[in-house]
DNA sequence: CTCGCTATGTGAACATCGTTAACATAGCGA
DNA sequence: TCGCTATGTTAACGATGTTCACATAGCGAG
């Protein structure tokens, strides 16, 4: 594992970082062939050993943020002492603060025209993991009797669609919240009256 | 009016007819300066006569996007056969059809990072017009008892949020469902069912 | 240990694209 | 009719993604 001179050592996964970092940074324009081989002291064309174009490696750091944001809603399901259903709302709430406080990646993860997702599977797939957090606790309020109980589907889309344009419509500044837990707490609740079973 | 030779007569139109056709054929990646004026029948550097840059030409036909959507969602308001809670679901309905069925403008619209609305104020007001159609409406319903009352904003953002990442989602290809009036039409109605008042 | 293969990195060059500068002409008003 | 301003042209520059020919490191086979 030498990190000088010549070969890297692990120049993939570094790549990566640095465009997470110039994301953070300075937003998805920055993030430039040879500003991120330059960063990783690489000459701009070291980074097309690793990934095929620049699209891969935006996919790559897309993966990387459904990978975490799917951890992220997995600890939501650990948080035992709520109720499944508290569990919902909690899970909509970090949803939504994670987009906001990620939200050059999370704009990367979705409305990217950069990526073609259906070009890397690895990337379709974290996606579809993240996304089955939900599916997965709607079922248990569905089971446990609290929520109503068509399909689990069509309750899936109606939280993922009002958590994600929920952060959208922050993230792209069209809504400014003075504070944005309770901006999503509120959201959330809405959401939760309507798909709660009559009781 | 010429229209022939040097002269063209109306190119700012023009040019923003001809990116707007590009953006349905190609998406908004083929929207090209040199691309777009060739089409024109001008050359490369004309459009710069009309749009300081290409930021500020893509903020038109997102202006555009907006104030089309603006008509669509207040046509909903003249149908008075309806009630004014039976409106406000049509009009969810109506944005996320208009969404999907301009999939790229929309994405214009909201998700580019080329265009920083705040530096088109033209931009924002067609914006900040198009969501008071919602404003408005749901304005009617809290006064008519059938909604909750807390706060316009509040039960805005809810629609808003939800009818965004609904078109969202679809738009970027994370759900694709049959009947893009039945997603709607169901994702609507459970989101009218959490802010309706209890009855 | 050595040969040589493969993975990895380099530097130069190319094509594309946004943008600008210097120049040209049309059309309108004084 | 003169000249000013708006509009358009051509050529060129700089940035950026990408590729190609070349160089070297590291590892496994013999």
């Amino acid at each position: 594992m030498k990190n000088d001179n010549y070969h890297h050592g692990n120049l993939r996964e570094a790549l990566i970082d640095i465009a997470l970092d110039i994301l953070e940074e300075e937003g998805s324009a920055g993030i430039k062939m040879r500003a991120v081989g330059k960063r990783a002291g690489v000459s701009a064309s070291a980074a097309y050993r690793h990934f095929s174009d620049k699209s891969a490696l935006l996919a790559a750091v897309a993966k990387r943020g459904f990978d975490d944001l799917t951890i992220a809603l997995n600890q939501v399901r650990t948080k035992t002492h709520l109720s499944v259903d508290e569990q919902l709302q909690e899970m909509g709430v970090i949803y939504v603060v994670f987009a906001v406080e990620h939200a050059s990646q999370y704009r990367l993860m979705y409305g990217s025209e950069a990526i073609r997702t259906e070009d890397y599977p690895d990337l379709a797939a974290s996606a579809h993991n993240m996304s089955r957090e939900y599916a997965l606790l709607v079922k248990q309020c569905q089971a446990s009797g609290v929520m109503k109980g068509e399909t689990t589907t069509e309750i899936l889309h109606v939280m993922w669609a009002c958590t994600h344009g929920a952060a959208m419509l922050v993230i792209d500044g069209f809504i400014s919240p003075p504070d944005i837990y309770q901006y999503a707490r509120n959201i959330v609740n809405y959401v939760d009256a309507g798909i709660r079973e009559d009781d």
